[in-house]
This record gives C-alpha cells, sequence and structure tokens, in this order.
DNA sequence: ACCGTGACGGCGA
DNA sequence: TTCGCCGCCACGG
C-alpha cells in the first residue's frame, strides 16, 4: 500500500489490510477485526480507522460494532454521519433492523 | 517516558 | 432486554 506517503504503523496497515478483505453486502466487527491483527482490543481498531488515511481504498463503513451497532464515521458517532454509513451499507444490500442495528446475517465470521 | 483519550467488548445489575 | 462499569491496546500530546 504506498498510494500516500502517510506515516502509519505498521498495525494500521494491517487493519486496513483486513478490513478491505471485507466483501460488500458484509460487515465485520471491531473485534472481529482486531483478532485477524492479532490484536485482543477493538478500540485500537477503531483508533486506527478514525485516522483511515485510505477512505475509499478502506471501507470502514463496512466496520460495525459487535453489539450490532453501526458504530461510528470518519471520527463522528453523530446521527447524520451514522446515518450516512448506514446509507451506504443499505446500498451494498446490508440490512437493519427496526432498531437500527445491522442484521448479524451480515456478519462476516 | 508518562498520562489521558477513544469509531469497543464483555459482564453485571 | 437495556443501561452502566471496567478492562484492553494503540496513539497523541
Amino acid at each position: 500500500m504506498q498510494t500516500v506517503d502517510d506515516k502509519i504503523t505498521a498495525f494500521q496497515e494491517r487493519v486496513y489490510s483486513a478490513i478491505t478483505r471485507i466483501p460488500a453486502g458484509r460487515v465485520a466487527t471491531y473485534g472481529t477485526i482486531a483478532k485477524m491483527v492479532g490484536c485482543g482490543s477493538a478500540r485500537a481498531v477503531g483508533q486506527a480507522l478514525k485516522r483511515n488515511p485510505f477512505a475509499p481504498k478502506v471501507p470502514c463503513h463496512r466496520v460495525v460494532s459487535a453489539s450490532r451497532s453501526p458504530g461510528g464515521f470518519f471520527g463522528e458517532t453523530s446521527e447524520p454521519a451514522i446515518n450516512k454509513k448506514c446509507l451506504l451499507l443499505k446500498k451494498e444490500g446490508v440490512t437493519f433492523d427496526s432498531s437500527g442495528r445491522v442484521n448479524k446475517q451480515h456478519l462476516l465470521s
């Protein structure tokens, strides 16, 4: 990955790489990604994602919380940002329940 | 080098 | 089932 010369740690690059593996119409939880990169903390993944310098390259919108909550979007947990994220997922074929939570059937292992 | 913060997760009330 | 608290990891100041 050398699209930009941003200086990021190997950990972040690792996280981005894992997220890139997520197919459209599917979503993964921060915890799952954490395990992928060999980390036991989903928080660390969130930190890396919020810094995501590869915005369109890395589909961060396909990453949700284990509670099936949308999570955040570009460092913003506000309604508008989340709304945009959910809209993108819906576009990819992801469905949500009445509570606004992602259906687990879309969860990637 | 140290402390505080944060797109979370799991357990308990 | 929902709300709250504590715990983990990595990063910025």
